[in-house]
DNA sequence: GCGACAG
DNA sequence: ATCTTGTCGC
């Protein structure tokens, strides 16, 4: 799929690592208003694209390897994987994870074929500081419906959840419900879900819930985290 | 100033 | 995230 740039100066400045941490964030606080919290679909997707980064300590430098998991909804058949990798050219800053890792996943994403139905990325969505994170950058750059799909806390506060599979509560921040709290292997940590782009708060813990399931991580999520830290085959 | 803090 | 094998628990 091919990315249109609206800007493509400042895509150079960011790719290149060149934002400062400030800069970074008050590009968030603009991209945010154009984050869309609205179904952009009605049944499930037909494909679904799980994205992950790992970071190879090389001999004088850190790679990121980013890697795209294409399955199929419901029997979750690997259909095709696309990865890339380049050096690594921002820190790792909570909250500012997208400028750290987009980059290179932008680089498998151009890959695809085809837009994928959905993106589900490891790392949060709407549930960030400024409501913007590296499920909704993806989302937003490359107009396709997102869902972030956090292993642990960013940001926000919630009540106790239940022990069973599929209990789930809202992840409050700010007076505003950011995501879900969502239990996806019975007594096995939750995982927090939040909208990227183009998919509602329901919506999107309903998805995530679905594609778990063997493990506590949806199956695409889950394919694209082993592949991108596999060294076998690294070119492509 | 101190503590929190996706990956 | 990464450095890394065996080990504890359901
Ligand atoms: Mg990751």
């Amino acid at each position: 799929m091919r990315i249109e740039w609206e800007d493509p100066q400042q895509w150079e400045r960011i790719s290149r690592g060149l934002l400062s941490p400030a800069e970074a964030a008050e590009l968030q606080v603009r991209l945010s208003g154009r984050v869309s919290l609205e179904d952009a679909r009605n049944g499930f997707p037909l494909t679904v694209a799980g994205v992950d980064v790992s970071i190879r300590r090389e001999s004088f430098e850190d790679v990121a390897v980013a890697c795209i998991a294409l399955m199929e909804w419901g029997n979750w058949r690997l259909l095709a994987v696309f990865r890339a990798a380049e050096p690594v050219r921002f820190p790792y800053i909570p909250g500012l994870l997208s400028f750290r890792e987009l980059p290179v996943i932008l680089r498998a994403a151009e890959r695809l074929p085809e837009p994928p139905d959905l993106f589900m990325v490891d790392g949060a969505g709407i549930a960030h500081p400024r409501f913007f994170g590296l499920a909704c950058h993806l989302g937003v750059v490359t107009g396709c419906p997102s869902v972030g799909v956090a292993k642990s806390r960013l940001v926000g506060t919630h009540e106790p959840l239940p022990e069973d599979r599929g209990s789930s509560v809202p992840l409050l921040f700010e007076g505003k419900v950011a995501g879900t709290v969502l239990r996806t292997r019975r007594g096995v940590r939750p995982l927090y879900v939040s909208p990227g782009h183009r998919v509602s708060l329901g919506t999107s813990a309903d998805l995530a819930l679905a594609a778990c399931t063997r493990f506590r991580l949806p199956e695409p999520v889950r394919a694209a985290h082993k592949l991108a830290g596999d060294q076998t085959s690294l070119y492509s």
